[in-house]
DNA sequence: TATGAATGAGCATTCATTCAT
DNA sequence: AATGAATGAATGCTCATTCAT
């Protein structure tokens, strides 16, 4: 019998080590040799569990899209408000910054690949789902511009987020708080 | 006698040259050899002319921001209205998007350099500064909500760009405009 | 109680697995990984019946070469004519084809061991020893004519399957077998 | 203006570098590290005049081939007989047998390519023909059979090379002789 | 007996940089 | 001012080998 491993918690493992290097170092700047390092593994483990150097990548992108959008549904589950749960989801600690700059790696890489324009757009348009469900309810306001309110938010949350996980130091959460909070003001025509 | 050249203008075409290659092909990808002969020069020209990579990347980044600041700017002088002139610097042709895939980059090298990131910062107040001045003038707004309107609108436009950059066939005009007009409607509280 | 195998038979089936693997990927391309596939076993099975990659290998080359001497006396036994038992040992299918090119390997290896050049040319010798026999009987033939009509003889013969295994297109067996009955007709002087 | 060197020149010792690597270690033994070792370069001197590896391998091949065949045309061209010219050209010394040892592994990639199986067969008819030339005039010989016994020399002029290439002490010069003169002796008929 | 996880050395290749001309 | 030859460090990747199970 071979040594007995998780191939699939392995294989985890060494996307969040990807992830971590890719916001750390830059997607080329994160060699297989930091990865590994990071891991605790080897280069050879690497290419163990997975095919060449995308495949990593590719792996630790899906990772940190699936960890962003876990914090946010998690925050709405815990019955928080909108504003609450995507201040919970934007950039405020080292993970969560983290997450935000996998993520915009994950959009630069999306520009050179047909495969993973289609993976971002999908991600995409979950959030854009996620937002018009939370921002429901309020009265008088046409499917349309309910539509496109849930797209205001977005396109704000996005923004902050970029911004933060660039300058933190020009983001701290009480100025993404006042944007967001003024976003929603606006929206529900306070 | 030397050769009469203008030193200048021999670095803006490289830089414009070297715009281009990262749009195209990425930063890192975007080579020294490329770069040269995008330009029509040879590697050593450019060596020349540049103390280093780092060098070159930092005019071909400047260089394609102030490319997009002009735009806008124009477009004002030309007594457009705010949402037409901001159309007309979102990605909308070959021009335009190149820019925005620079400026992206320009944010991602502004992660790992304080230097970047303070001219970065620069930028975006200056941007902040043009809407706030192009949005004045509603009744009834305080100065504070007058800021975080600007600040408002500055988000969406970012994220229209960002996203319209990056997925271009997802981003029509007709997206952006209509985006962008159902923001100020909100912004003026129609 | 460990499970029973057939240690020879099992290393003859890794052997054959490798002469095929060579034969179709070269000598450097075939990896351990590569003929245990075709063996249907892990690397670690080839490991364990095997000391290293160069065992494996010289078993191979054995192996094909014992095939190709089999097939030549196997011919003669039969009662074929020299011409004919030839012409069966020549690559005239997949498998006579593959054992050449093996063949052609064990040569290469030869030019750079010692041992394997000993092994070569003993079988070399066997060869020659085979072919004088079946040409014996000449009248009026010295015996160092006999012999060098052997060697003559042998020399066509790996000409001609050194140059059918390397291009069989080139190398048809109407081409082969004419040659090769010049080549008779010549030394019996006719 | 840069530093001036022959480009043509520089690409002919390096490749003659690769062939003697190749000959000595084998092809995939011969590294880009050993083979610029030999030329005095460094290896980033190799791939700035070589594509890539295969383009070194393909220049020394060619770079053998060509010597080997200059050698039998300047024998013949010197006057010399048929078989002095064949044996001036066979594997006597360390140049000409690493031309053959070059020329089997240009045969060996031949298996694996089709461009390099039509240079082989280009080079192959080649030495077909200067044979037939070489052989021609004796009396009472149909075109056919000439064209047979020039095959028929050309087959045993290979072996004899092959086997000389790969095991040269079994095959001193006096042998190579003997075994190339009966073969004469028996194609004209004495 | 047999597995396949893990290692790490070695490879071809790319590229910013230097420099003789 | 401008060239492009040459360098050599660094990368992704392959693979024989080892070994815990």
């Amino acid at each position: 019998m071979p040594k007995i491993v998780d191939h699939d918690e392995r294989r985890a493992t060494i996307a969040a080590a990807a992830a971590e290097a890719i916001a750390d170092e830059g997607i080329e700047q994160a060699t297989l040799k930091s990865i590994a390092a990071r891991a605790g593994v080897t280069t050879g483990a690497v290419t163990h569990y997975f095919s060449d150097k995308d495949d990593v990548v590719l792996a630790a992108l899906l990772h940190a899209d699936e960890a962003m959008r876990s914090r946010l549904d998690a925050a709405l589950d815990l019955g928080r408000s909108p504003v609450d749960a995507l201040l919970d989801a934007l950039p405020n600690d080292e993970t969560s910054r983290r997450d935000w700059l996998v993520w915009r790696t994950f959009s630069d890489a999306a520009i050179r690949s047909e495969f993973l324009r289609s993976q971002h757009r999908r991600s995409q348009s979950q959030w854009l789902d996620t937002a018009t469900q939370a921002l429901a309810g309020g009265d008088g306001v046409t499917p349309d511009d309910a539509r496109l309110d849930a797209e205001l938010v977005v396109a704000v949350v996005d923004a902050i987020g970029d911004a933060a996980a660039i300058d933190p130091g020009a983001w701290p959460i009480e100025r993404q708080r006042s944007l967001l909070e003024h976003c929603m003001r606006r929206v529900h025509g306070d």
